[in-house]
RNA sequence: GGGCUGGUAGCUCAGUUAGGGAGAGCGUCUGGCUUUUAACCAGACGGUCGGGGGUUCAACUCCCUCCCAGCCCGCCA
């Protein structure tokens, strides 16, 4: 039994540990005080879904700020990945996504399938979409592709291949044969535990779902009989066949609470940072096992507090979700590895109307690391996890448009535009050279696609209609008299200076020529730098529009 | 009901590990730059550090209690 003093909370800071501006350092420091066999191992694990959401990115990149952190101290370490894809299908998922990571409903694939196949180890049921070899290889598959996009090198592990080729075989005949002792641990966690428990779970060999009704074990022959029973789940229940038969240890699998700790007797787990759903239910539990059934020591533990979206819950089956490929195309992959470099202890929202307050924090946080920043702790974390959440530390600050201003620059399709603006803004140096423009300027695709999907106050393009206005007199005249100074020939730059000049002719606010001009052009009551824009457009187009003619 | 983890400015968050001045960015407002247009500079406004009590010369920090949020305490994972 746990002696309670095994909580998982690892960073709460009530040890005596020495401190650490960067979450990871405190736990590398802690797996390095097991004195652990090379290579370290870092397990992560989901049990396979309809959809690769943040929430299992948030378990990958968790699991890879500490890896990185032993890494840099002269380990070797493999971040493994379980897909614990031998647990049965319970309930249709209302969202899946394609191979491409785009969401799709359930209506667009074959549902019948996946609903006769209720019950069902993952790796036996067909991919939904006919490409992979299996459900749970397409889910399997889609993770791993976003942890690559995140340059994050993972080792997925599928569960179902662990029994398959006797992996497990060592701890299911060691829970077997220790069913009694097994039983009582578990029995201090799990009211339901009775006398007849035992713990392991036969794929039936006729209808091929997992039952639980265990009526014999032979240790000898290393089988199980038993009896295909309903199985309840949740508020409804899977049929059982009925079917009465035998099966090997490797047709089968632990419940989860001997499966866990199982993974870290058989994949030699040091670290495995979790969810908090499973602080208080699996880790003590796991402990338990681990300790007086396993018999091996368990990893060193880390909850995380989940976070939301757009101040919700995640749901998939609500609707509330977003792939890492629908993110990165919002968000340079640092952004994202940043938010994952925060603080695990905080709940946090992601809100993707204000990725530009996210986007903010980063920049701030990078000049932090290049020195630029006067505020102590945030300088102290981004030193200790800047090298971390880059691909590569670049020698100088790399340039970065802000991410609202890149918005800005997304209406505009020209490149040469795009520059021209980004220099006179003073975001990129005149003198920059190609490859620094091009770097700061791939933040402007990102802002773009922000602006559309939000639909918001950025989202805005030249229009192509004259928008429906009205100005006052004075303000009309200045229109036609900026127009006049248009019509006869001038570049950007001076038509930026008349604007000015011409709203104090008319006795009018700079600012509200300034609105009307956009008013004109975007029907909105902002944009880029005005003179420079209309520089660029056809002379006879912007005449007529200030003319409000067309 | 019990347990765990959070609660700091309008927003996003540092700071709590060793008790001593409540902070940053953004936003807002004001002023400046004889070109303010998602730009820069200066300044201001803004918080009973969730509430209350206690310990202490001194509490965001330690203790107790209450409130709020999420999770766990059935099954499953």
């Amino acid at each position: 039994m746990s002696d309670g003093t095994d909580s998982p909370h690892t960073l709460a800071a009530d040890d005596e540990s020495t401190h650490r501006d960067f979450w990871a350092e405190t736990i590398a420091d802690e797996i390095e005080a097991r004195d652990p066999d090379e290579p370290i191992v870092v397990k992560g694990g989901v049990s396979p879904s309809g959809v690769a959401h943040l929430g299992n990115v948030n378990e990958i990149m968790r699991g890879y700020f500490v890896a990185e952190v032993l890494r840099d101290r002269g380990h070797e370490v493999r971040q493994v990945f379980t897909s614990d894809d031998k647990d049965p299908l319970r309930k249709l998922p209302r969202k899946l996504a394609d191979a491409d990571g785009n969401i799709v409903g359930l209506g667009e694939v074959d549902a019948g399938a996946l609903g006769r196949n209720l019950g069902k180890p993952y790796t036996d049921i067909p991919d939904p979409f006919g490409e992979a070899d299996s459900y749970a290889a397409h889910f399997a598959a889609l993770l791993e592709a976003d942890a690559d996009r995140l340059g994050v090198p993972i080792e997925m592990r599928s569960n179902t291949e662990l029994y398959a080729d006797g992996t497990f075989d060592p701890v299911v005949s060691h829970v077997l044969a220790n069913a009694e002792t097994a039983r009582e641990v578990l029995s201090e966690y799990q009211a339901k535990v009775d006398e007849d428990y035992v713990p392991f779970n036969p794929v039936c060999e006729e209808c091929g779902k997992l039952t639980e009704t265990v009526t014999n074990i032979d240790l000898d022959a290393e089988t199980v009989d038993y009896v295909c029973t309903d199985m309840e789940v949740g508020d409804n229940t899977i049929d059982g066949c009925g079917h009465e038969g035998t099966a090997s240890f490797r047709e089968g699998k632990l419940p989860w609470r001997f499966e866990w700790p199982g993974q870290w007797q058989v994949l030699g787990v040091d670290f495995e940072p979790f969810g908090k759903d499973h602080a208080e239910g699996s880790w003590p539990s796991g402990v338990d096992i681990a300790e007086n059934v396993l018999d091996i020591e368990p990893p060193v533990p880390m909850v995380y507090e989940w976070f939301t979206l757009n101040g919700e819950a995640l749901s998939s089956s609500a609707g509330n979700i977003v792939t890492v490929t629908e993110l990165l195309d919002l968000l340079e992959p640092e952004v994202v590895r940043y938010f994952f470099a925060l603080d695990p202890k905080k709940a946090r929202d992601l809100d993707l109307s204000r990725l530009d307050q996210l986007v903010d924090d980063y920049d701030r946080f990078e000049r932090a690391y290049y020195g630029t920043v006067d505020d102590e702790s945030v300088t102290e974390f981004a030193e200790a996890s800047y090298p971390y959440v880059v691909d590569a530390v670049a020698d100088d600050k790399p340039i970065r448009l802000p991410y609202t201003f890149a918005a800005v620059l997304g209406m505009v399709d020209d490149r040469d535009l795009r520059i021209k603006l980004a220099k006179d803004e003073g975001h990129i140096p005149d003198d920059a050279d190609e490859s620094t423009v091009e770097a700061a300027l791939a933040r402007v695709e990102k802002a773009r696609n922000w602006a559309e999907r939000m639909d918001n106050a950025y989202n805005y393009r030249l229009q192509t209609d004259l928008p429906d206005v009205e100005f006052d007199e004075s303000v009309q005249a200045a229109l036609d008299a900026l127009a006049a100074f248009v019509d006869a020939g001038h570049d950007g730059e001076e038509i930026q200076a008349a604007i000015y000049d011409t709203a104090r002719d008319h006795d009018i606010e700079i600012g509200d020529l300034f609105e009307a001009g956009y008013r004109l052009f975007f029907d909105e009551t902002q944009g880029p730098r005005l003179g420079e824009f209309l520089g660029e457009l056809e002379t006879e187009f912007v005449v007529g529009r200030l003319r409000r003619e067309r």
